[in-house]
Formats: structure tokens, sequence, C-alpha cells
RNA sequence: GCGGGCAUAGUUUAGUGGUAAAACCCCAGCCUUCCAAGCUGGUGUCCUCGGUUCGAUCCCGAGUGCCCGCACCA
């Protein structure tokens, strides 16, 4: 465990060093769960975007883009339910320090002919029921009561009264007293637009961009020419203001997503297999960008956890150094958003089937991943230290696809001028295709390895055989180390092939 | 939110109640014909604010941030 997060923190301080992320605000002390991209970084994460957008977007004949605003009408957010649902009331247990989501505790008032001898708590679980009429029995028995033991009728903490929550025991220490009111957590950040800042004006910065697919999807019927089934992809920022955020930018309160609502007709069987293709499609996808194979995998979401709209969810899984943790949840969430958006709007949602010839609100499969977390999650992967002729060596193993820098052009020394304009003039060839650097500083292999902390996959010298000879440049892999010689246009062929696969 | 630990150069870390060090990295120059060579020079609000003190990077208090554990993550 100790190794692994050393790992992370020689991943963080790479970061940092490099020039991938920074800590938001860092001269003003920071501030906690935000970060920010540096010149690595933001060419990283930019990549990811593109390769995500080509292959979901670009390539697919079924799905076609938004791009929809971070503060909308709030009213949104009352028919997705976030105003309501995004918010986890806590309790706290004073004694023994342990917290409690309101709506999983339950407690129930134990009567025995009409008398009340005080209340049971317990969590939330399938046989709740049976353990608190075993724990109401107990209290009977002690406080040794004749009499009839009435129906025990359990309650979620945050539906009692003041009053009654004051007589709830602690699930801990069975102590009476010791725990908090509930408190609420709406984890949606508030913003005011308009010159007055009363209620009237109060909005929020979207915690998902898929409400702004939702709220867009007649505009799309009407005008993009789109056939059920079909999806909606969006990328963009969202925030959420998480009560601890950890591990660097897993989570953290201003991150960006990458969202799909893909629309499908009713039925068991339609979701059921559309559900499973995005899980295929999805999974394969990280691994076509280089995340370890051994590194990913699925989660099912059990029945009885599931959101009470959503069929199913799955996530797909990457193995942290800080364990194993979603990247992506595929959810089937029935037609729950639209019929939402119908209601509050008043607006009719409804799509004509032309081959069913039938009106019906569509469902959704969901396919959302976090930029960031994908990012991490690339970074790990690539993330290696081996040794060369005894000596170590980081390298980040980027696939050529996401690698923020995608070659380093090097004059083998630089104090001849003829080596060092023939390098010039072919990074200005390159620069025009693909982000490229140009290094004449300090002996060749220290170039190589400054490369390769930075993920960058080939490495092109100019020597005196360029100038010279066949006019071709040694082609070094950042991986193998090993060198080729090559034409202009074969290099420019043998990368193409690489970076765009 | 709770408990514990930590905060010194870009990075990793020494160190001290009396003007702060090392290694590596980085930048410039010289040199260099293929994997971190060498030489010269350069780069510092000791996290912030307050207190104690003649004097605080060091001691004390508060704040902020980071790490670990618990809890939480519609």
């Amino acid at each position: 465990m100790k190794s692994e997060n050393n790992l992370l923190e020689e991943i963080v301080s790479l970061s940092k060093r490099k020039g991938f992320v920074f800590q938001s605000s860092e001269i003003y002390g920071g501030l906690n769960g935000f970060f920010d991209y540096g010149p690595l970084g933001v060419e990283l994460r930019k990549n990811i975007k593109d390769a995500w957008w080509e292959d979901m977007v670009r390539r697919r004949d079924d799905v076609i883009g938004l791009d929809s605003s971070i503060i909308m009408n709030p009213k949104i957010w009352k028919a997705s339910g976030h105003i309501d649902g995004f918010t986890d009331p806590m309790v706290d247990c004073k004694e023994s320090k342990m917290r409690y989501r309101a709506d999983q505790l339950f407690a129930a008032e134990v009567l025995v002919d009409g008398e009340s001898l005080g209340w049971v708590s317990l969590l939330e679980s399938e046989n709740m029921q049976s353990v608190a009429q075993e724990q109401a029995e107990n209290k009977k028995r002690k406080e040794s009561k004749q009499g009839e033991l009435q129906d025990l009728i359990l309650k979620p903490y945050d539906e009692l009264t003041d009053n009654e929550q004051l007589l709830v025991p602690s699930p801990a220490t069975g102590k009476v007293g010791s725990l908090t009111p509930p408190r609420e957590f709406n984890m949606m950040f508030e913003t005011h637009v308009g010159a007055l800042r009363d209620g009237s004006s109060k909005c929020y910065l979207r915690p998902e961009t898929a409400q702004g697919i939702f709220a867009n999807f007649k505009n799309i019927v009407d005008t993009g020419r789109v056939k059920v089934p079909f999806g909606i992809a969006q990328i963009g920022k969202a925030f959420r203001n998480e009560i601890t955020p950890r591990n660097f930018i897993f989570r953290s309160r201003e991150f960006e997503q990458m969202e799909i609502e893909y629309f499908i007709p009713p039925g068991e069987s339609e979701w059921q297999r559309h559900h499973q293709e995005w899980i295929n499609v999805r999974k394969s996808w990280f691994s076509s960008i280089g995340l370890t194979k051994d590194c990913l995998g699925e989660e099912v979401h059990p029945q009885n956890k599931l959101a009470h709209y959503a069929r199913a969810c799955t996530d797909i899984t990457y193995k942290f150094p800080f364990g194993e943790h979603e990247l992506e949840g595929i959810a089937a969430r029935g037609n729950f958003d639209l019929t939402q958006h119908q209601e509050h709007s008043g607006k009719s949602l409804e799509y004509f089937d032309e081959n069913l010839k039938e009106k019906y609100l569509p469902h959704v499969i969901e396919p959302s991943l976090g930029v960031d977390r994908t990012f991490l999650a690339v970074l790990c992967s690539a993330f290696s230290v081996d040794e060369i002729d005894g000596e170590k060596r980081t390298v980040l193993r980027f696939h050529p696809r996401v690698a923020p820098i995608k070659a380093g052009i090097f004059p083998l020394v630089k104090n001849k001028p003829e080596l060092v304009e023939v390098a010039k003039k072919l990074y200005e060839r390159l620069q025009r295709k693909w982000n490229v650097v140009y290094d004449q500083s300090g002996a060749i292999g220290r170039r190589y390895r400054r490369i390769d902390e930075s993920g960058v996959p080939f490495g092109i010298t100019v020597d005196f055989e360029s100038l010279e000879g066949d006019g071709s440049f040694t082609v070094r892999d950042r991986d193998s180390t090993e060198q080729v010689r090559m034409s202009e246009e074969e290099l420019l062929l043998h990368m193409d092939e690489r970076i765009n696969p």
C-alpha cells in the first residue's frame, strides 16, 4: 500500500515538474478540489477529448454533437431532481464520530400497550425489520415490561420530527442524545444571474452535462434529421461541491464530462441490447487510447442500489494506485429524464417513430465519463521507470494518439550550422501537422531522456548522414529506444500511421 | 466533517532562536558525431496571518493546502 501511494506521489510531482497539472491558485495557497492544467496537460486533455469526439461522434452515423450552456434555467434542476435529490442530509454521532446518511438511518418507537419504551435505530438493510424487532424485544425484556409489543414502524431519520430525532439512540453506541440533527449538503454550486441577488435570480452551475442534452432533445429532433436510435454527445465542465475531494484530480469540484445520451425505443430487450453494446464499445475505447488492459474492470451496480428510475448501471473501472474506481458509468435510465422535462416544461417531448408508427418518449442509455479521471488513468498507465545501461529512466509510454508532444527534432550537435538548419526546417514542416518540439541544448542522450519524461513517442535526429547521403534521419523509438533511419516521406507516413490508427 | 502526520529552490530532501544548504532539474555560454559526459555563470516571499522575543524559517495560536485512516461520493 505504501509503495502504491508513493507511486501516486511520484506521478503528482512529475505532473508538476513537466507541466501537466498544477494546483489551482497555488501562489495564494491553493484551493481544495481545483486544478489547473499546464502546457503538457492541456494537450493531453485535448487529445483525449478529440479522440472521444472522433470515435463517438464523427465516425458514427448515429451520434451528433451539442454544446449547451453551463448555467441554465434553474427549473431544469427541479425537473431533474437535483435540487431535491442532489443533497445528502448527513447525521453525525458526536460520541463515536460515525457519520450516517439520514435517509439510510432508520428508527422506530417501541410501544408496549401504548406506553413508549424509547426508540431503536439501525442502518438500512434487507432484513432491518426483523433486526429492529429483535432490538425492541430485548428492550422490552431489559425493562421487564409485560404486555404486547406493538408493530414497529421504521422511518428514515430525516422524516422524523425534531423532537423524535432527539430520542433516537446512536446505532454505534446505543446512547440517546449523541446524534446531530441532519445537515444538508447540496452539491450544486449556486450563483446569481442579473443585478439583484434575490431568490428569483438564483441559478446553479451544472453538476452534469446530461441535462443540457435532455433540455435540447426537441431542438435536435426538430433540426438534426435524426431517427431513433440516435445519440447526442457533449463535452463540458461540470461542478460539484464535493465534501471531500481526494486522490489528486480523481475527485475534484470542477471537472469535465464526456457524455452521450443514446435514445432508443422502449422495451425490455431494446435497452438490454444497447446497454451491453455500449459497455463493449466504451471498454474497448479505453484500451485503444492506451489504458492498461489488466487495470480495466467492470462493476455492475446491484439492483437495490440503483437510483429509483434506473434499470441498470455498469461502471467501467480502473485500478488506480489508490484503488479500483469508476472511470465511466453506463446507465440505462428508462425515459425518466424526458418524462420529467415534459412534465415540468409543459412541452411535448414525444417522438414519432415511423417504423413502429407510434409516438413515445424514447428511453435512454447514458455512457458518461470524466475527462480528468481518464486523464489520470492515461497518466498512470503510461508512467514507468526502467533501466538503460544501468541508468534509471522515467518514461511516459503514452499512446501516440494522446501523447501531448508527438516528436522531438534535434540536430545531433548545435555548433554545426548545417545540422541546425536542416533540423529547423524539418521542425517547421512537422509543426504544421502536429505538436512537436525542437531542442538543441545538451548532449543528444540528455535530449532523448528529456522527451521520455514528457512521453514524446518519436525522437528525430538530424546527423551528418542526413546532409551528405540520402537525406535520411535517425528516428528513435521512445519505448524500445531503437533507432531506424528514414527519409522525410517515410517518417511522415510512419508517424501518421501510429498517431491516427 | 472527525482523528493523526506534514509544509524549506522547479523536484527530492538536510538544517538552525542570530541574514539558509545539498543533489538533481532548468536557463545562458564553451565543448560534444547517437542515450542524463565535462567546465563557467544564473535562478530562493523557509505556506499565510497573528503572538512570544532585542531578534522567529525554527517556539506558541489561528488559517490554508497536502498525505493517511474513518465517514461520504444523487
